[in-house]
DNA sequence: TCTGGGGTCCTAGGACCC
DNA sequence: TCTGGGGTCCTAGGACCC
């Protein structure tokens, strides 16, 4: 049997558990930039805070509720994640890590003790790092997804079981909307209601060749799953990237082109260490930058493609076509929003060898100087060395202004009890 | 003043090959 | 009555996920 395991309002979870302070407290996490909502702890919910609602609309109850506002504080959140990995890791013989907030568990438990085990992780994974999950199990991974989303919306324990035949739980999936399930979004929701199709009971029983026009292959394995038959393998590891993206949206509008510049450097910079970690290197960099579509004001975005002469990971090379590319875009007199990068054609670095046009020697050196740069950063925090390109004010930040101490990675940041 | 960031997969259609 | 057959690669667009 699969089971999904979800941290319930995961970082908003994360500010409680650092905080007893806001224990029993309505809590928000924003987006970057302090732009939507993106976490709400159960008092938020109730206070009718929307999932993604912006915050500037919500600043009202926010006050009025003495809500806590949070930046969102991923050095902590990946640190909560990384323990509550560790620990679901010891609770099943495999496991499959599927996002910062969930894992799938391939666990080998009788039918009759399925609940007594869910229970189990549900309580180990509280007790160990004090984060709240749910447990949801089924034959199939959409079965342990829709599981877990029963457990969260209608049970006490927070946990649920789909144990054995799906027939047997008819009058409780048509009453379940054929959008919860895994794989099905807004627009496929909305197609399928049109054709009569509202319950993940109606979707079981629909006509696979129907489905399979609608929804392509995709849809099809996921009616298939529902009914107990599995089309999603485990993977054994992640699979290397095959596209890595930074961007952001500024702090504030800019307007200049080395500020631009700068930032451009710096999320190349980020995407560089990102490749090097997966021990890749890109043959295409790709700059895009756009105003900010929500102002009535004068709009402005594209995007440039660089192909490198050779693959790489050496973020001077990055930096140097981010750059290029940033200056075939650039076009003053708008005020510019966000800028970003991809890196794509992504191969593994060890396919790559010393070619003519750069020694075996060279290559060995630019290699070294990118593992000192990763190992210092690494022990001493992302930015402690940068290059100077990357700008030193950099007026154009992200907002953060609701920042948390990162509790649990830094030294002077620790929890104190007194 | 203020509206996030980072990914994957599938399909259709066009260009091109023999 | 009639336009060959079979294949690959690339890209854009559309769907989905967290």
């Amino acid at each position: 049997m699969y089971a999904l395991v979800d941290c319930n309002n995961f970082y908003a979870s994360c500010e409680k558990v650092c905080n007893p302070a806001l224990w029993g407290k309505a809590v928000v996490v924003l987006s970057n930039n302090d732009g939507n909502v993106i976490a709400r702890s159960p008092e938020a919910k109730a206070l009718g805070i929307a999932m993604g609602a912006p915050f500037y609309q919500c600043t009202n109850i926010i006050r009025k509720h003495h809500v806590a506002v949070f930046s969102s504080n991923y050095a902590l959140y990946g640190d909560m994640s990384r323990r509550v990995m560790d620990t679901l890791a010891t609770c099943a013989p495999y496991m499959e890590v599927y996002s910062i907030d969930e894992a799938f568990l391939l666990c080998n438990v009788p039918l009759c003790q399925a609940e007594r085990y869910a229970l189990q992780v549900k309580h180990t994974v509280l007790q160990w790092t004090g984060m709240p999950v749910s447990v949801g199990m089924g034959a199939t991974k959409t079965l342990a997804k829709l599981a877990n989303h029963i457990a969260k919306k209608r049970t006490q324990s927070g946990v649920f079981i789909f144990a054995g035949d799906s027939s047997l739980y008819n009058n409780l999936l048509m009453r379940i909307d054929v959008q919860e399930v895994w794989g099905i979004g807004g627009r496929y929701a909305r197609m399928l209601r049109r054709h009569g199709i509202d319950t993940v009971w109606q979707l079981i029983c629909a006509d696979d060749s129907f489905i399979k026009k609608t929804m392509t292959i995709v849809g099809l394995r996921t009616v298939y799953e529902l009914r107990g038959i599995p089309c999603i393998n485990t993977e054994d590891a992640p699979p290397p990237k095959k596209c890595i993206v930074s961007s952001r949206s500024f702090g504030k509008p800019v307007t200049e082109c080395n500020e631009l510049q700068e930032a451009a450097a710096h999320y190349a910079s980020i995407a560089s260490q990102k490749l090097r970690k997966q021990h890749g290197a890109a043959g295409v960099v790709t700059v895009f930058v756009s105003t900010n579509p929500f102002k009535d004001e004068p709009q402005y975005s594209s995007a440039a493609t660089i192909t490198l002469d050779m693959h790489s990971c050496y973020t001077p090379d990055i930096i140097a076509a981010a750059q290029t590319a940033l200056h075939r875009l650039f076009r003053s007199g708008y005020r510019y929003k966000k800028v970003g990068i991809m890196l794509t054609d992504i191969v593994a670095s060890q396919e790559l060898s010393p070619t003519l046009f750069l020694p075996a020697q060279s290559y060995e050196r630019r290699y070294n100087l990118m593992q000192t740069l990763d190992s210092v950063n690494a022990a001493l925090g992302r930015g402690a060395v940068y290059f100077a390109s990357e700008g030193v004010q950099r007026q154009w930040a992200m907002r953060r202004r609701y920042l948390s101490p990162r509790y649990t990675t830094h030294w002077d940041e620790i929890p104190l009890v007194r």
